[in-house]
DNA sequence: TTGCGAGTTGAGCGATCACTCAACATATTC
DNA sequence: GAATATGTTGAGTGATCGCTCAACTCGCAA
C-alpha cells in the first residue's frame, strides 16, 4: 500500500474496481479502504471515473513487472511462456473459488458505453498484453511454420483467457478454463513444425 | 412487443441489460420503456433481481427458436452451422458499430457476486449454448477424429465467441473478433485432416 | 346491487450516490 | 513573521436509486 494519499487511492480503487466492478464500488468505498476523505480524493481527481482512468494507467504500466515477469520466473522457452502465463490466471481464478478473473475484462464488459479515453486504455491494455504474446510467438521462431500469424494467434492466446475466465467465473468451477487452454494447446501443438533433420530443407505440404 | 404488462416489462428489460447492463439499467428506465408504472411492476416481481431472472428465462427459452433457428436457415452442414452460429454475433456486432455483443456474457462479468439464482441461469443459458454445439460436432460424426472431445472443442468455441466480442467491443473493430473465428476454424479443418496422433492433454498439475 | 380479487396509478419514501466547499493544517519561500 | 502553495477535513448538497402504498378502476360472480 502506498504511503502518499493519491497512491492509496488509486491503489484501493484498482483492489476494489476488481473485486466489486466499477459500478458497484462507491466512492465511500475507496475513501474508506483508502483511509481518505472526500475533498482529498477531489483534490487529485475531476471525478470517479479519472480514478479509473489511473487505475488502468497503473494496470498498463504494470503488464511487464507485475504480470509477465511474475509468470515467467523460470520458464524460458517463449511458446511455454505463453502457456504460463494462462496458468497464472487460472491460479487467480482457483485462488478466489472462481470469483477474480482478469480485471481489464470485467472492466471492458461492464463499461457499455465508456468514454474515449477509458475505451482506449482498456484496449491499450489488451493490446500490451496481446504484444507481450506476440513477441513470444516471434520468439519460437521456426517451431512454428512460417505462414503462422504470430499476432494472430496471439490474439487467440486473450480470447481463449479472457473467454475461459469468464466461463469458469459463471459456473465457479475451472473446467471451463482448462479446457479452452487444453483446446488452445493442442492447435499449437499441431501448428508446430516437425524438425527435420535438416534445418534448412522446407517441407513440401 | 408483448400487449401485456408483464411481458412489456420483461421485453423492454431485455432490451435495456443488454444495452445498457444491469446496473446501468434503473427500474424507471424499463417502465419508461414498458409504458407501465411502478406499482404494476411490483405488483409482478419482487424487486428488480426478480425482472432479471425472467429476461434470463426468456434467454434460456428463446435459444433455439431465436438464436439457433435464424442462424441456421438455410445451413445444413453440421460444422458450417457452428460458424453460421458465430456469423449470427458477427453481424449482430457489425450492424450496431461494435456495442452489442453477447447479452450474457455482458451479464456474466458485471454481475461480480450474482445471487445464487440468477449466477445458475446465466451457467444454464451457456450450457444450453455449448450443448447445441456439441450436437453439431456430434452430428459430424466421423468428419472429425474420435479421440477429438466434441463437448471441449464446443466449450472452446464459446470462449471463442465470448473473448471476440469482448475484444471487438472493446477496439471497436471486428478484427479481433474474425481473427479469432479464423483460428478456430483453422484448428476445427486441421482436426478434420488429422497428420500426426490424437490430441495430446496439456500438462497435468 | 353488492362484494371481491386482479391489476393499475403515481406521489412520495428512505437510502445512497457522486460530488462540493469553506475552513483548516502544514510546508515552503521571501 | 507574513504570504503563498499544497494538501486535508467532513458536514452537507441535489440527484437518483429501488421500492412502497393507499386509492382507484374494472370484470365478474353471488
Amino acid at each position: 500500500m502506498p504511503d502518499d494519499t493519491r497512491g492509496r487511492i488509486v491503489f484501493s480503487a484498482m483492489r476494489l474496481f476488481a473485486q466489486k466492478g466499477y459500478g458497484s464500488t462507491s466512492v465511500a468505498d475507496i475513501l474508506l479502504a483508502a483511509g481518505a476523505n472526500p475533498g482529498s480524493l477531489y483534490h487529485y481527481f475531476p471525478g470517479k471515473q479519472d480514478v479509473l482512468i489511473a487505475v488502468l494507467e497503473l494496470y498498463l504500466g504494470g503488464i511487464k513487472p507485475m504480470l509477465l515477469e511474475p509468470a515467467w520466473r523460470g520458464v524460458d522457452d517463449p511458446i511455454e511462456r505463453v502457456f504460463a502465463l494462462l496458468a497464472a490466471y487460472r491460479n487467480a481464478l482457483v485462488s478466489t473459488h472462481e470469483t477474480y478473473g482478469c480485471p481489464i475484462g470485467s472492466l471492458a464488459l461492464e463499461l457499455h458505453e465508456p468514454d474515449e479515453p477509458v475505451r482506449k486504455l482498456l484496449a491499450a491494455n489488451f493490446d500490451g498484453w496481446v504484444d507481450a504474446i506476440e513477441g513470444c510467438f516471434v520468439e519460437a521462431g521456426k517451431r512454428l511454420p512460417s505462414s503462422t500469424d504470430r499476432r494472430a494467434l496471439a490474439v487467440f492466446a486473450l480470447t481463449t483467457m479472457e473467454g475461459g475466465v469468464m466461463l469458469a467465473r459463471t459456473e465457479r468451477r475451472i473446467d471451463a478454463f482448462d479446457t479452452s487452454v487444453r483446446m488452445f494447446r493442442d492447435y499449437v501443438d499441431r501448428l508446430r513444425t516437425p524438425i527435420s533433420s535438416s534445418p534448412r530443407r522446407s517441407r513440401s505440404r
